[in-house]
DNA sequence: TGTACATCAGTGAACGCGCGTTCACTGATGTAC
DNA sequence: TGTACATCAGTGAACGCGCGTTCACTGATGTAC
């Protein structure tokens, strides 16, 4: 009955990008977090920190990739429940608002990284969200509510929605996490967005 | 004759202000920026900052209230050249654009500050946006292009653009600000969004 | 299956450095009478 | 108008501290034969 006296593999990598992610969710700025500081907040010692990333830079690289299957998750749940158009925005919407409270720090880390000092995580993000709208306009033209929109526009009415839900996310993420009024007032104003969105997108060059 | 063996007033404060968007506008973000980081780029000794500011909060703090009076000129340049309703979306994008371009550090200072660390700085921002988009609304009612719209949706509409022009925004300061051919691919892809959403406003609710 | 060796993740001590902040001082400007 | 004093912005030295990073070491696990 041997205690386990060796970490399993890659828990100290994870529990540094947790740590990090924590702190973020705690309010504060990716770009202002220390090694050390990281470290601490893991209750790993600062030279182990060498042994998974180059530098703060690298371990934000490496949420990047972490966030993609936040929002890869996300689309998937999003896909399954709504099956047909008559609810889709607002069964959208409410799964989306619903993911974002329940990883906040992974949004905010997001929110953050879109003007954050890293030029190679904001492009990571920017290309996430550009895939994001593009699995939602294969959607749309399965879900056959945009027949008469060409592929180019679209496209543009596909990344309108998703930056327009970006933002709803900001305004998310800057109330506190119980207080459902402002949360259900965001939930609508986002949901009337999409619904002028494609009241434009049906109207559109006719 | 004698030299000014003083410095004007005011004049250390404003040149710690501008060494901070200076160093914004390097890339840098704001959060990570150091009191003494920001006394050595403005050329003062670090002990002069305590004489104008708590710390660097602070100095966010006034930042956001000169980056208002940025957003005002920039209205009312835009008021004075588009005076009728036809070319109104092109032409605010391009006025937009030229600002975003002319005064990168403060915006880039901006988009930072939507998703920053302080609260304070957070707000300050979010209640520029919410005074641009009341103001975009009561030139959309003066040029009479919406008079269907009762106030509430004319609010949202509003809202929409103002929040899809900062996004755009951030396109914008993720390219180089000498290339010309991206920068036009912006601005036209930002008119695209404006004309959907008005088109979306002609229709809506009919 | 057993043995020898390479690889890997975690550790603790140590380094030099830049940080935020304080202090007492200076000298110019503004104000009261 | 002149004088005395208060206020203000800028200075340079000094402080203690936490930072990023390096180093040599440890011991568990994986691999070759």
């Amino acid at each position: 009955m041997a205690e386990r006296t060796r970490p399993k593999p890659g828990e100290t990598r994870e529990k540094l990008m947790d740590a990090a992610l924590a702190l973020v969710g705690k309010g504060r700025h990716f770009a202002s977090l220390g090694i050390r500081e990281v470290t601490r907040q893991a209750s790993v010692v600062p030279t182990s920190f060498y042994r998974h990333f180059k530098n703060m830079d690298d371990l934000g690289l490496q949420l990047v990739d972490e966030l993609g299957l936040v929002l890869r998750r996300m689309m998937r749940e999003a896909r399954s429940y709504v099956l047909q158009a008559d609810k889709l925005i607002d069964e959208s919407v409410g799964i989306f608002i619903s993911h974002a409270q329940n990883n906040r720090s992974f949004f905010m880390f997001m929110a953050q990284g879109l003007a954050g000092e890293s030029r190679a995580v904001q492009e990571g993000i920017r290309s996430e969200m550009r895939y994001f709208a593009s699995e939602l306009a294969n959607d749309l033209r399965r879900l056959r509510v945009v027949d008469h929109l060409n592929d180019a526009d679209l496209d543009m009415t596909c990344d309108l929605v998703v930056r327009s839900v970006a933002f709803s996310l900001t305004d998310i993420l800057s109330l506190a996490p119980d207080d459902e009024p402002q949360i259900e007032q965001v939930r609508k104003r986002t949901a009337r967005f999409l619904q002028l969105i494609f009241v434009g997108a049906a109207n559109w060059r006719r």
